[in-house]
DNA sequence: ATTATACTTAAGTGTATACTTAAGTGTTAT
DNA sequence: ATAACACTTAAGTATACACTTAAGTATAAT
Protein backbone atom coordinates (compact mmCIF):
# COMPACT_ATOMS: atom_id res chain seq x y z
CA UNK A 1 0.00 0.00 0.00
CA UNK A 2 1.30 3.33 -1.00
CA UNK A 3 1.58 6.27 1.68
CA UNK A 4 -0.88 8.43 -1.12
CA UNK A 5 -3.47 5.90 -0.07
CA UNK A 6 -2.67 6.03 3.80
CA UNK A 7 -2.85 9.85 3.95
CA UNK A 8 -6.22 9.32 2.07
CA UNK A 9 -7.42 7.12 5.04
CA UNK A 10 -6.16 9.69 7.74
CA UNK A 11 -7.79 12.69 6.31
CA UNK A 12 -11.10 11.29 5.53
CA UNK A 13 -11.48 9.91 8.97
CA UNK A 14 -10.73 12.87 10.06
CA UNK A 15 -13.43 14.78 7.95
CA UNK A 16 -16.21 12.16 8.71
CA UNK A 17 -16.13 13.75 12.78
CA UNK A 18 -18.67 16.52 12.51
CA UNK A 19 -16.34 18.40 15.41
CA UNK A 20 -13.03 18.11 13.31
CA UNK A 21 -15.00 19.71 10.38
CA UNK A 22 -15.60 22.60 12.63
CA UNK A 23 -12.32 23.27 13.91
CA UNK A 24 -11.28 23.15 9.94
CA UNK A 25 -14.15 25.40 9.57
CA UNK A 26 -12.83 27.66 12.05
CA UNK A 27 -9.33 27.22 11.04
CA UNK A 28 -9.64 27.96 7.08
CA UNK A 29 -10.48 31.38 8.33
CA UNK A 30 -7.32 32.01 9.92
CA UNK A 31 -4.91 30.34 12.74
CA UNK A 32 -6.26 29.34 15.97
CA UNK A 33 -4.80 28.65 19.47
CA UNK A 34 -6.50 25.70 21.14
CA UNK A 35 -8.91 27.20 23.15
CA UNK A 36 -10.08 29.13 20.50
CA UNK A 37 -10.61 25.79 18.82
CA UNK A 38 -12.47 24.20 21.82
CA UNK A 39 -14.66 28.01 22.43
CA UNK A 40 -17.49 26.15 20.38
CA UNK A 41 -17.49 22.61 20.94
CA UNK A 42 -19.42 21.09 24.23
CA UNK A 43 -16.46 19.17 24.99
CA UNK A 44 -13.66 18.93 27.64
CA UNK A 45 -10.35 20.41 26.27
CA UNK A 46 -8.62 16.77 26.35
CA UNK A 47 -11.31 15.73 24.07
CA UNK A 48 -10.35 19.04 21.84
CA UNK A 49 -6.74 17.92 22.05
CA UNK A 50 -7.35 14.02 20.64
CA UNK A 51 -9.31 15.12 17.81
CA UNK A 52 -6.49 17.97 17.44
CA UNK A 53 -4.19 15.04 17.43
CA UNK A 54 -6.28 13.50 14.58
CA UNK A 55 -6.42 16.16 12.09
CA UNK A 56 -2.05 16.77 12.98
CA UNK A 57 -1.73 12.63 11.87
CA UNK A 58 -3.96 13.52 8.77
CA UNK A 59 -1.53 16.24 7.77
CA UNK A 60 -4.76 18.65 7.84
CA UNK A 61 -3.52 20.98 10.34
CA UNK A 62 -0.14 22.00 11.82
CA UNK A 63 0.44 23.35 15.13
CA UNK A 64 3.05 25.36 17.09
CA UNK A 65 3.82 25.80 20.53
CA UNK A 66 5.14 29.75 21.55
CA UNK A 67 4.95 30.08 25.36
CA UNK A 68 2.19 28.50 26.82
CA UNK A 69 -0.58 28.53 23.57
CA UNK A 70 -0.67 26.31 20.75
CA UNK A 71 -1.18 27.66 17.41
CA UNK A 72 -2.98 25.76 14.75
CA UNK A 73 -3.36 26.62 11.43
CA UNK A 74 -4.78 24.80 7.80
CA UNK A 75 -2.51 22.95 5.77
CA UNK A 76 -3.98 22.75 2.69
CA UNK A 77 -1.93 20.18 0.69
CA UNK A 78 -3.59 17.24 1.87
CA UNK A 79 -7.17 18.97 1.79
CA UNK A 80 -6.68 19.35 -2.08
CA UNK A 81 -5.51 15.50 -1.98
CA UNK A 82 -8.65 14.11 -0.97
CA UNK A 83 -11.20 16.71 -2.65
CA UNK A 84 -8.68 15.10 -6.37
CA UNK A 85 -9.43 11.61 -5.30
CA UNK A 86 -13.08 12.56 -5.37
CA UNK A 87 -12.84 14.87 -8.47
CA UNK A 88 -10.78 12.36 -10.26
CA UNK A 89 -13.34 9.37 -9.78
CA UNK A 90 -16.62 12.15 -10.29
CA UNK A 91 -14.85 12.54 -13.84
CA UNK A 92 -14.43 9.16 -14.48
CA UNK A 93 -18.36 8.39 -13.31
CA UNK A 94 -19.33 11.31 -15.82
CA UNK A 95 -16.58 10.17 -19.00
CA UNK A 96 -18.93 7.01 -18.68
CA UNK A 97 -22.24 8.48 -18.93
CA UNK A 98 -21.12 10.66 -21.71
CA UNK A 99 -20.19 7.48 -23.78
CA UNK A 100 -23.10 5.15 -22.89
CA UNK A 101 -25.25 8.64 -23.84
CA UNK A 102 -23.26 8.57 -26.88
CA UNK A 103 -23.66 5.02 -27.52
CA UNK A 104 -27.47 5.18 -27.29
CA UNK A 105 -27.94 8.39 -29.69
CA UNK A 106 -25.54 6.05 -32.22
CA UNK A 107 -28.08 3.34 -31.52
CA UNK A 108 -31.41 4.98 -31.56
CA UNK A 109 -32.73 4.43 -35.37
CA UNK A 110 -32.75 0.26 -34.94
CA UNK B 1 -27.78 18.73 13.30
CA UNK B 2 -28.95 18.48 9.70
CA UNK B 3 -28.85 16.06 7.34
CA UNK B 4 -26.50 17.45 4.78
CA UNK B 5 -23.73 17.11 7.55
CA UNK B 6 -25.33 13.63 8.82
CA UNK B 7 -24.68 12.79 5.06
CA UNK B 8 -21.29 14.07 5.49
CA UNK B 9 -20.12 12.42 8.53
CA UNK B 10 -21.57 9.07 6.45
CA UNK B 11 -19.63 9.48 3.15
CA UNK B 12 -15.97 10.16 4.27
CA UNK B 13 -16.51 7.97 6.99
CA UNK B 14 -17.57 5.54 4.22
CA UNK B 15 -14.51 6.89 2.11
CA UNK B 16 -12.08 6.61 4.48
CA UNK B 17 -11.82 2.88 4.34
CA UNK B 18 -9.33 1.80 1.52
CA UNK B 19 -11.50 -1.50 0.51
CA UNK B 20 -14.14 0.59 0.28
CA UNK B 21 -12.64 3.29 -1.62
CA UNK B 22 -11.58 0.37 -4.29
CA UNK B 23 -15.21 -0.56 -4.35
CA UNK B 24 -15.69 2.99 -5.58
CA UNK B 25 -13.13 2.73 -7.82
CA UNK B 26 -14.54 -0.39 -9.29
CA UNK B 27 -17.98 1.59 -9.50
CA UNK B 28 -16.97 4.76 -11.04
CA UNK B 29 -16.46 2.22 -14.34
CA UNK B 30 -19.95 0.93 -14.38
CA UNK B 31 -22.01 -1.07 -12.12
CA UNK B 32 -20.99 -4.34 -10.59
CA UNK B 33 -22.44 -7.53 -8.99
CA UNK B 34 -21.36 -8.08 -4.91
CA UNK B 35 -19.21 -10.81 -6.71
CA UNK B 36 -17.41 -8.82 -8.91
CA UNK B 37 -16.09 -5.57 -6.39
CA UNK B 38 -15.39 -8.75 -4.06
CA UNK B 39 -13.31 -10.36 -6.33
CA UNK B 40 -9.96 -8.44 -5.66
CA UNK B 41 -10.42 -7.89 -2.20
CA UNK B 42 -8.67 -10.19 0.71
CA UNK B 43 -11.77 -10.82 2.17
CA UNK B 44 -14.63 -12.70 3.00
CA UNK B 45 -17.86 -12.42 1.26
CA UNK B 46 -20.01 -11.13 4.48
CA UNK B 47 -17.01 -8.87 4.79
CA UNK B 48 -17.55 -7.09 1.90
CA UNK B 49 -21.30 -6.59 2.02
CA UNK B 50 -20.70 -4.60 5.23
CA UNK B 51 -18.68 -2.55 3.62
CA UNK B 52 -21.34 -2.39 0.77
CA UNK B 53 -23.74 -1.50 3.42
CA UNK B 54 -21.87 1.17 4.75
CA UNK B 55 -21.75 2.49 1.27
CA UNK B 56 -25.20 2.35 0.68
CA UNK B 57 -26.14 3.91 4.44
CA UNK B 58 -24.03 7.00 2.81
CA UNK B 59 -25.98 6.97 -0.42
CA UNK B 60 -22.61 7.24 -2.41
CA UNK B 61 -23.88 3.48 -4.32
CA UNK B 62 -27.14 2.28 -4.29
CA UNK B 63 -28.34 -1.44 -5.51
CA UNK B 64 -31.08 -3.56 -6.91
CA UNK B 65 -31.50 -7.28 -6.78
CA UNK B 66 -32.32 -8.91 -9.85
CA UNK B 67 -32.80 -12.89 -9.63
CA UNK B 68 -30.33 -13.61 -7.22
CA UNK B 69 -27.66 -11.49 -8.41
CA UNK B 70 -27.22 -7.61 -6.52
CA UNK B 71 -26.11 -5.20 -9.25
CA UNK B 72 -24.38 -2.43 -7.56
CA UNK B 73 -24.05 1.39 -8.96
CA UNK B 74 -22.01 4.63 -8.14
CA UNK B 75 -24.47 7.28 -6.69
CA UNK B 76 -23.03 10.48 -7.73
CA UNK B 77 -25.11 12.98 -5.82
CA UNK B 78 -23.09 12.97 -1.91
CA UNK B 79 -19.71 12.30 -4.14
CA UNK B 80 -20.27 15.96 -5.11
CA UNK B 81 -21.23 17.18 -1.76
CA UNK B 82 -18.66 15.60 -0.34
CA UNK B 83 -15.97 17.03 -2.87
CA UNK B 84 -17.94 20.72 -2.44
CA UNK B 85 -17.53 20.56 1.07
CA UNK B 86 -13.41 20.71 0.84
CA UNK B 87 -13.67 22.93 -1.75
CA UNK B 88 -15.39 25.56 -0.45
CA UNK B 89 -13.11 25.68 2.87
CA UNK B 90 -10.25 25.40 0.22
CA UNK B 91 -11.98 28.48 -1.37
CA UNK B 92 -11.78 30.17 1.84
CA UNK B 93 -8.53 29.41 3.11
CA UNK B 94 -7.14 30.58 -0.33
CA UNK B 95 -9.49 34.20 -0.47
CA UNK B 96 -7.93 34.46 3.21
CA UNK B 97 -3.95 34.34 2.04
CA UNK B 98 -4.85 36.53 -0.91
CA UNK B 99 -6.20 39.07 0.90
CA UNK B 100 -3.25 38.59 3.68
CA UNK B 101 -0.43 38.88 0.80
CA UNK B 102 -2.70 42.15 -0.54
CA UNK B 103 -2.27 43.88 2.56
CA UNK B 104 1.24 42.89 2.94
CA UNK B 105 1.52 44.53 -0.69
CA UNK B 106 -0.40 47.63 0.79
CA UNK B 107 1.82 48.22 3.35
CA UNK B 108 5.41 47.00 2.25
CA UNK B 109 6.76 50.79 1.81
CA UNK B 110 6.60 51.25 5.52
C1' DA C 1 6.49 33.89 45.69
C1' DT C 2 1.78 32.84 44.46
C1' DT C 3 -1.76 32.24 41.51
C1' DA C 4 -3.93 31.89 37.05
C1' DT C 5 -3.58 30.32 32.38
C1' DA C 6 -3.05 27.12 28.63
C1' DC C 7 -2.43 23.25 27.61
C1' DT C 8 -0.89 18.07 28.43
C1' DT C 9 -0.83 13.24 30.14
C1' DA C 10 -2.90 9.29 31.97
C1' DA C 11 -6.37 6.24 32.67
C1' DG C 12 -11.03 4.60 32.27
C1' DT C 13 -15.67 3.70 29.88
C1' DG C 14 -18.86 2.68 26.48
C1' DT C 15 -19.75 2.33 21.59
C1' DA C 16 -18.47 1.46 16.88
C1' DT C 17 -15.56 -0.90 13.18
C1' DA C 18 -13.64 -4.46 10.61
C1' DC C 19 -13.30 -8.50 10.17
C1' DT C 20 -14.23 -13.88 10.83
C1' DT C 21 -16.80 -18.59 10.40
C1' DA C 22 -20.98 -21.16 10.13
C1' DA C 23 -25.35 -21.72 8.64
C1' DG C 24 -29.44 -20.16 5.84
C1' DT C 25 -32.44 -18.36 1.70
C1' DG C 26 -33.98 -17.85 -2.74
C1' DT C 27 -32.65 -18.55 -7.93
C1' DT C 28 -30.90 -20.88 -11.78
C1' DA C 29 -28.85 -24.75 -14.21
C1' DT C 30 -28.72 -29.84 -15.06
C1' DA D 1 -35.28 -33.32 -8.15
C1' DT D 2 -30.85 -31.85 -6.97
C1' DA D 3 -27.01 -29.37 -7.07
C1' DA D 4 -24.55 -25.08 -7.80
C1' DC D 5 -24.72 -20.14 -7.27
C1' DA D 6 -25.14 -15.57 -5.33
C1' DC D 7 -25.87 -13.64 -1.81
C1' DT D 8 -27.61 -13.02 3.30
C1' DT D 9 -27.99 -13.48 8.37
C1' DA D 10 -26.21 -14.37 12.72
C1' DA D 11 -22.92 -14.39 16.05
C1' DG D 12 -18.36 -13.80 17.82
C1' DT D 13 -13.75 -11.36 18.41
C1' DA D 14 -10.34 -7.96 18.48
C1' DT D 15 -9.14 -3.35 17.81
C1' DA D 16 -10.13 1.54 17.34
C1' DC D 17 -12.92 5.86 18.55
C1' DA D 18 -14.94 9.46 21.16
C1' DC D 19 -15.40 10.92 24.94
C1' DT D 20 -14.71 11.59 30.35
C1' DT D 21 -12.35 13.03 34.97
C1' DA D 22 -8.28 13.76 37.61
C1' DA D 23 -3.87 15.18 38.00
C1' DG D 24 0.40 17.34 36.05
C1' DT D 25 3.66 20.86 33.56
C1' DA D 26 5.29 24.98 31.83
C1' DT D 27 4.50 29.99 31.20
C1' DA D 28 2.70 34.54 32.46
C1' DA D 29 0.65 37.83 35.44
C1' DT D 30 0.35 39.99 40.18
Amino acid sequence: MFRAEAHLNLAFQALADPSRRAMVDRLVQGPATVSELAAPLAMSLPGVMQHLAVLEASGLVVSEKIGRTRTCRIEPKVLTQAEQWIAERRALWERRLDRLGQFLDETKDD
